[in-house]
Formats: C-alpha cells, structure tokens, sequence
DNA sequence: AACGTGATGGCACCGAGTCACGTCACCGCG
DNA sequence: CGCGGTGACGTGACTCGGTGCCATCACGTT
C-alpha cells in the first residue's frame, strides 16, 4: 500500500482532505457536510484537518496564495516605464501562465459549490478584495496615486476573475492569458465610454 | 401607545443589544465578546439576542437594509435621459440625505471595531459586492451593458464608502452628499488618466 | 374570569474550532 | 543494536456560535 520506502503516512494527506471535501460539498452541499464527515472519508480526523487547514471553508481556498503572490510580483516586476494598465497586463500574463489544466479542471465544481453557498462567497469576496488592496499597495509603490491605484487594481482582479470563469466553462479553446487580456481591453473601452 | 403604564418589555430590545455589542467589542474586542455576555449586559439572554438578529456578526450591520434600499432605487429613480455616471451620482444624493448624525456618531466606533477584526471586514467586504451587484443590475434595468453596469456600480459604492469613511473624521464640515460627490469626480478624473 | 398573543427565558442539542496530551513509526546517534 | 528525539496523527474534553422546542407571564380581548 505504501510502495517503496515511503514514509510512515500516506503522503498528500492534505490533498486527500482538499479532494474529500469538493466531493462532499458536491454531492449534499457545504452546510449539510461536517468536518468530521471530510475527515472520515479522507482516512483522517476532524483534528487532523484543522492542522491542514485553518477552518472548514478554506479547504476549497487553499493553494492560491502562489496564485496571489505571482499575481503581486507581476506588477512590481513590469518595466519601469510602464503605464498602470501596462503593468496590469503584465501582472495579468505573470497570472495566468503558471494556471495548470488541473486547477481548470476543478475549476468548474468548485464555482459551483462556491455559488449555491453564501459564507462561501463572502469568504471569494474578500480574497478577492485582499487581493486588489495588494495589488494596489504594489502599484503604489510604483508611484501611481490613489484612487487611480486602486481602480487599476480593480480592474486586475476583475479581469482575471472573469477570464478564469470564461475558462472553465466547456468549449473555450483560448489560453487563460489570451481571455484576461481581452476581459482587460473590454474593461478599458467599457471605461473610456463611461464618460 | 406605550404611554404612561409601560409595557411588559422595556422598549427597543434590539437595539439596546447593539449598543451594548457595539460597547463590549471596543472594551475587549469582537473574539474576546460572546453573545451570552452581550445579552447579559442588556438584561437579556442569547436567545432573545438570536431573535433579534441572525448572528453575531449581524448586531453590527442591522439597519442597513433601508441604506442599500434607497441606494438601489436612486438608480432606477433617476431620469431616463440621464448617463450611467449621473446616475450614479444621484443614487449617491438619494443614499446620502437621509443619513443621520447618530450614524456618524457610530461610524467611527464601527469602523474601528471592523478594521481590527477580519471576520467583520469579510462581512463588510462581502456586503458591498452584495450593494454592488444590486446597482449594476438596477444600471442594466436601464440598459446600461456590462461591463459598464459593474465599473459604475463599483464607482458608486467606493464614492460612497469612501466619503462615509472621510465624513466620520473629526474635523469635516462637509455635508455626507457634498463629499461623496467630490469623491465622484476624483474617481472619474483618476479613471480618465488611467488610459 | 377565561383566552389568545407575543416577547422572553430555559434547556438540550449540533457543529466549528481549540487545546493538552498520548501514541507510534521513523531517524539519527552512540 | 538500542536509545532518545521528532513529527504527524489520534483522543477527549472544552468553548462558543447557532438552532429548536417548550414553558412562562404580562397584556389585551372577549
């Protein structure tokens, strides 16, 4: 069962936790589910859990904080010369590149378990309000103003979080990359024309 | 109705507990607060607390339903002829002028009670994209598309949160309406420049 | 005087999250 | 070969947010 000289655990117990989870939340919903519940099918217990994770909805959130940190250095890694827009589009390539098929793949169960659960929302919401307010310190420290900063970096997020959703969804044949690019452009006109 | 022989209850429950949840969580802070201590305060018990509102977290943000309210409608009440922006602004008039000095009074306790605690800035996080969502849906009730609807939603509610913020500090004679609109056009000339 | 009503208290219960402590294999070391 | 340290996990008790059910008791009504 343990091939080889493995160590004395099953490796990956936190994956197998994260797995358990999406499956349970899938099939009787995420209030219906108990961590005890998750624990047992993963092979584990509640306690265990709790060491993998700080609380029961960040099984679903856990892996982005590379996302995040990329999505960060992206902007501070833009040339000097950059415009803001021009640094979120880089930040936005930084981003998007390194997003693998297997997180598209788990993409679409997790929006969904994610939409019919409101703690679930608020907790997407203020990740994703953490990330603007990061992505606008970065821009600040580029020497972009508020509130320009902050709207820029608005933009960010807006565009990567619709493109990620347009990719999940069956029958999208372009890269991430391409979709966040043009999710930013129509953001851009959709700007200009607001005046 | 109540005059002279009072009722059996002394009168305004809930909001005697919102005071006295409001007064614990400056004294030792939101974790360190639990309801039952709460309702002990205002002479009750945890569940006449439970009855009053739908979770502790909620004792903070009851009463902004009216707020949201008149925000929304402020969309769908301003003229026809009228662009997304001006809309915008007079949704801001509509959602500023009833606001009270008791509510400035409590905005600045509030705001510090929700910056120091991450589980309350979640739910504030999570209750203006809740606002947002309501105005840019009332934007595409008047034919605005996406995604110029979510930009001036999204405008909306940081003029407003913003100018709330800036009207709670001492020292501001402005009128809420007067500053939030400033902060309108500080926005629109920051989104004019980002280009 | 009897009755219905409505806000409250009391109580048992569930689940999330914490904590202290025990367990057991693996690892390094003598 | 044996021995103690380490790290991941289990166990059980505990706190607290939140729910549900039933009792209470003043008030108004009939």
């Amino acid at each position: 069962m343990w091939g080889g000289a493995m160590g004395r655990w099953e490796p990956g117990t936190g994956e197998r936790l994260a797995r358990a989870a999406l499956d349970l939340f899938a099939e009787q919903g995420y209030g219906g589910t108990t961590v005890d519940r998750i624990a047992e099918r993963a092979g584990l217990t509640k306690t265990t859990f709790f060491r993998h994770f700080p609380g029961k909805r960040e099984v679903l959130f856990a892996g982005q904080e590379a996302h995040h940190r990329r999505f960060v250095e992206g902007i501070a890694a833009a040339p000097a010369t950059a415009t803001p827009l021009e640094a979120v589009g880089a930040a936005l390539d930084a981003a998007t590149a390194p997003v693998t098929r297997a997180q598209r793949a788990m993409g679409a169960r997790l929006e969904a378990v994610v939409a019919s659960t409101p703690e679930l929302r608020e907790r997407q919401a203020f990740k994703r309000a953490a990330l603007a307010a990061d992505l606008a310190a970065a821009l600040r420290e580029r020497g972009v103003l508020d509130p320009a900063a902050s709207l820029a970096a608005d933009l960010a997020v807006r565009a990567f979080t619709g493109a990620f959703s347009r990719w999940c969804r069956r029958g999208e044949a372009r890269t991430l990359g391409e979709i966040a690019r043009q999710e930013l452009r129509e953001l851009q006109i959709a700007m200009a024309a607001l005046e």
